[in-house]
RNA sequence: GGAAUCAUAGCUCAGUGGGAGAGCACUUGCUUGACGUGCAAGGGGUCGGGGGUUCAAGUCCCUCUGGUUCCA
């Protein structure tokens, strides 16, 4: 078959999808089989996917197909996750640009537009799946909102509800006030901001003067109730139980204590907004204060801060704080750097904002998820970070106030309160206005995609998932939450092991983002290179659990590398068109010294590619891979085999070719597909080709007779320091012991084809030779009469260097035996290597030693 | 404040207790019948500093310095 001199990858990966799709390649259900399980992390259906997704899913699909080719009955389980506030954000973005708003529309006409963006947005999903080549089983896409996955939802929360693990309660929340929504603390990101500690004057209401507290949010004074010093700070004894006012009102509050005060913080006097604060909150419990909030749910000052009212909420505090000051009550600014919460969605600083919301209870679910879980973390250092996060877990808010997602199955009638999924029997029921936390349906993905609650065929064969693949930014938004109810609801962990792998940033080491403009967008890359290509690169360039920098010239290098495979291939079929498939038969019996070498390597290197891929380091494995195909069967075996007629030696060619193509299947899925079937092969597709194991076909013993390509390489490097080029031949006389003479005139034919000499002689016993430069090996020299090129003292510097370097061998050696430490408690192959090194080094010595003082002598 | 992680060639990074590796860059030579996106050969390292464990440490432990990240 013919194939172009250079790979070309456009060309390549066309049509290959449909091509897998058409044979049924990814569908999941041989039940002669052993299953083997990755849902997939379902990526919000909201916009495309990034690097980061092209990382996380090439290695779910290397894992599959290396096991499908292994033999399981693999099923990698696509799905999207309708992401509710990102969704909402922009399909409110959108009708905003037509001049509408989700009011206008109502709930459900707004919803049909969200179904319709979900649509438009998954078929872009699936479009870059494709590209990427993921080996998805179509027939099990899920959606978190489907039917099936929404009553997993409404399950879950009923059966809490009902166990009252989850409850409604009013609580200081972290309010996002662009998206006018609650949302979790882990949906908080703190990054310190340049603040200041404003000191303001709180004016007595029975006397003169007043008292001053530092705060750093002056605008929520509106919602204090009170203010508050340390019982036993003895500076503010007198004070006790006097009534303030909240500057520019009427408002009195009064001095109460509290030793939650840090005496230290400040004048040592605080302001007491439990509306506004978490602490203050806790502060305003005890003391049965009076809670107001000061603001309007999107971040505007309320009727209670006076002539501020209607002002947003940083307007307010530059107006404030310039009122203060020409009312005398301002005392000093002190600037501080401090952290401050915001929106991971929006980037707004979040309002602490006391809210009735819905709750998880994580106390007993967290216990069960430390003393319970079997997952094994890969590599296991992200345990100890679970365990961490775990350990010091807050109750989780559920409810957000946005339209898109699963609405809280809880209805109201009065003062009725009702859980289920459908309303009760009876008039004037309405449901819950909220929906839930996205995270919430994602936690159950492992199993709600499975057909959970329904004790379905699938959820029985597929559940746990063998492996969940993931990166460790949401260890805690995810791998946590899945585990645990996992543990609650399905009594097992949801996947038997977790490999975290890191972030991909950009070239320079900062975060991919948006608002930086350094992005990659996949699909660029995968026209410009290919799939194959930028999987490769992203699969083999960092160990696990670390960070990968985007690098377009390591995308190109990958892209060198298949192409040698290409030529590689090419040059096989050239040579190998007569053979089919049944003739693909290795027989030791015909094999030569090359191919007996070939093959004892390719074992070697398959053995250590199984040993990597099992502990899923695909950068080692393929660094294995890459150096036995590019070196030892690319740069050596081939070009030895273009010395042969044998048939056996094509043999060796395709089925060596065959097995390195196999083992880069998941890698580099397309151009592997493409060389298998132009080979002669049996199956339809590589995907269906048996993964390589090492043959009972072994010469460990050709190990030895290495020796030879370190001659060729010696006498090379001479010819390259004495600038012969390569078309001018040389004389070479090679002086060895009886049994590597032999050894060499059998395999000639070799020293002719990469020495290039004129004449060639090998034996036993090799007369003087003037003007000639020396290789040594153990047992071996050889002589380069060069003439007048030879510099005699260089080649004495030459000599004399190569006896210092063995010198010094020796003696590390040398020292080694000599102890008796070493010789006790050093395992004794060890010691038979170092023994071994020390023969060879001294035999070396020896023979320059001797070639020494032929040159002087 | 707590925790993790990184520091190895000019750059980006691998590295399994037993002689320092790759890609790119650099130097020299090469239309060798698969590949110049290639071939052949080469230069380049106190493995951040200091202690310790071990017969043996880039690798394990402690500590210091510097960077990144997460949590509070």
């Amino acid at each position: 078959m013919e194939m172009d001199k250079k790979y070309n990858h456009l060309e390549v990966e066309k049509g290959k999808y449909d091509f897998w799709l058409q044979n049924n390649l990814f569908a999941s259900g041989d039940l002669s089989k052993k299953p083997f399980t990755i849902v997939i992390p379902p990526p919000n259906v909201t916009g495309k996917l990034h690097l980061g997704h092209t990382w996380d899913n090439t290695i779910q699909d290397l894992i599959i197909r290396r096991k499908k080719m292994q033999g399981y009955d693999t099923l990698y389980l696509p799905g999207m996750d309708h992401a509710g506030i990102a969704t909402q954000a922009k399909v409110d973005q959108k009708l905003r640009a037509q001049g509408i708003s989700r009011y206008d529309l109502g709930r459900e006409e707004y919803l049909k537009i969200a179904w319709q963006w979900k649509e438009e947005y998954a078929s872009f999903i699936r479009q870059q799946w494709r590209s990427m080549g993921l080996a998805l089983d179509y027939s099990k896409e899920r959606f978190t909102m489907d039917e099936g996955l929404s009553k997993a939802v409404n399950k879950v929360f009923i059966d809490y509800y009902n166990k009252g693990i989850i409850y409604r309660g009013k609580r200081i929340i972290n309010w996002d006030i662009e998206a006018k929504t609650a949302l979790s603390n882990i949906e908080i990101e703190h990054q310190d901001v340049q603040g200041a500690l404003y000191y303001i004057t709180y004016p007595f209401v029975d006397q003169e003067g007043g008292l001053t507290v530092a705060t750093t949010r002056p605008e929520t004074m509106f919602g204090d109730t009170a203010v508050m010093v340390h019982p036993e700070d003895e500076r503010f004894l007198a004070i006790q139980g006097k009534q303030v006012f909240i500057p520019t009102t009427n408002t009195k509050i009064t001095v109460i204590t509290d030793k939650y005060v840090d005496k230290d913080f400040g004048t040592g006097i605080v302001k007491v907004t439990p509306a506004h604060d978490p602490n203050d909150f806790q502060v305003g419990k005890r003391h049965n204060l009076e809670m107001p909030l000061c603001m309007n749910e999107d971040g505007t000052m309320n009727e209670l801060a006076g002539q501020y009212e209607g002002m947003e909420r940083f307007a307010c505090r530059k107006q404030l704080v310039e009122d203060l000051k020409s009312l005398g009550l301002l005392i000093k600014i002190e600037p501080i750097t401090h952290a401050v919460g915001h929106s991971e969605r929006t980037n707004v600083i979040v309002e602490p904002r006391l809210s009735e919301q819905w709750f998880v209870r994580m106390d007993q679910l967290a216990e069960q998820a430390l003393t319970q879980n079997t997952v094994e973390f890969v590599p296991d250092r992200f345990r100890k970070i679970f365990v961490n996060w775990m350990e010091g877990i807050e109750d989780w808010c559920i409810s957000r106030q946005l339209w898109w997602g699963h609405r809280i199955p809880v209805w109201y009638r009065g003062e009725e309160i009702y859980c289920g999924e459908e309303a009760p029997q009876g008039e004037g029921w309405k449901q819950d206005e909220d929906v839930l936390d996205t995270w919430f349906s994602s936690a159950l993905w492992p199993f709600s995609t499975l057909g959970w609650p329904e004790q379905s065929e699938d959820f029985k064969r597929y559940y746990p998932n063998d492996i969940m693949v993931t990166g460790y930014d949401i260890i805690f938004f995810w791998v946590a939450r899945m585990i645990f109810q996992g543990l609650e609801f399905t009594g097992e962990s949801p996947f038997k092991q977790v490999y975290i792998h890191g972030l991909i940033r950009a070239q320079d080491g900062r975060k991919m983002s948006k608002s930086l403009g350094n992005g990659v967008d996949p699909i660029d890359v995968i026209e410009q290179y290919g799939a194959d290509s930028l999987r490769y690169f992203i699969t083999t360039n960092s160990s696990p659990g670390q960070d990968l920098r985007y690098d377009e010239e390591k995308v190109e290098s990958s892209w060198n590398y298949i192409n040698k495979i290409w030529n590689i291939s090419r040059y096989v079929m050239m040579n190998t068109s007569e053979l089919s498939a049944d003739e693909i038969v290795l027989d030791e019996t015909q094999m030569t010294f090359a191919e007996q070498w070939i093959i004892t390597k390719l074992n070697q290197m398959i053995t250590q590619a199984n040993y990597f891929f099992d502990r899923y380091e695909f950068g080692e494995a393929a660094k294995v891979i890459y150096n036995f195909t590019w070196h030892d069967f690319a740069s050596w075996y081939v070009e030895m085999a273009k010395l042969s007629e044998n048939k056996q030696t094509k043999v060796v060619l395709v089925y060596a070719l065959n097995q390195i193509i196999k083992l880069l299947h998941p890698f580099m899925p397309f151009v592997t597909e493409e060389i298998y079937g132009k080979l002669p092969n049996k199956e339809v597709s590589i995907m269906l080709a048996s993964w390589p194991e090492p043959t009972s076909i072994d010469f460990p013993e050709t190990e030895s007779s290495e020796w030879i390509f370190e001659l060729i390489r010696k006498i090379r490097t001479i010819r390259n320091e004495y600038q012969v080029s390569w078309s001018k031949p040389i004389d070479l006389f090679i002086q060895t012991n009886q049994e590597d003479k032999a050894f060499l005139l059998e395999n000639e034919k070799y020293i002719s084809k990469f020495l290039n000499p004129k004449t060639l002689e090998i034996a036993e016993d090799i007369p003087a030779i003037e003007n000639a430069v020396t290789v040594i090996l153990p047992n071996l020299q050889a002589y380069i009469p060069l003439g007048s090129l030879v510099d005699i003292s260089a080649e004495l510097t030459r000599i004399q260097d190569e006896i210092k370097r063995l010198e010094g061998e020796i003696k590390r050696c040398e020292n080694m035996l000599k102890n008796p430490n070493f010789m006790s408690k050093a395992p004794q192959e060890k010691i038979a290597e170092e023994r071994n090194k020390l023969e060879k080094y001294q035999q070396n010595l020896n023979e320059a030693k001797a070639r020494l003082g032929e040159l002087k002598g």
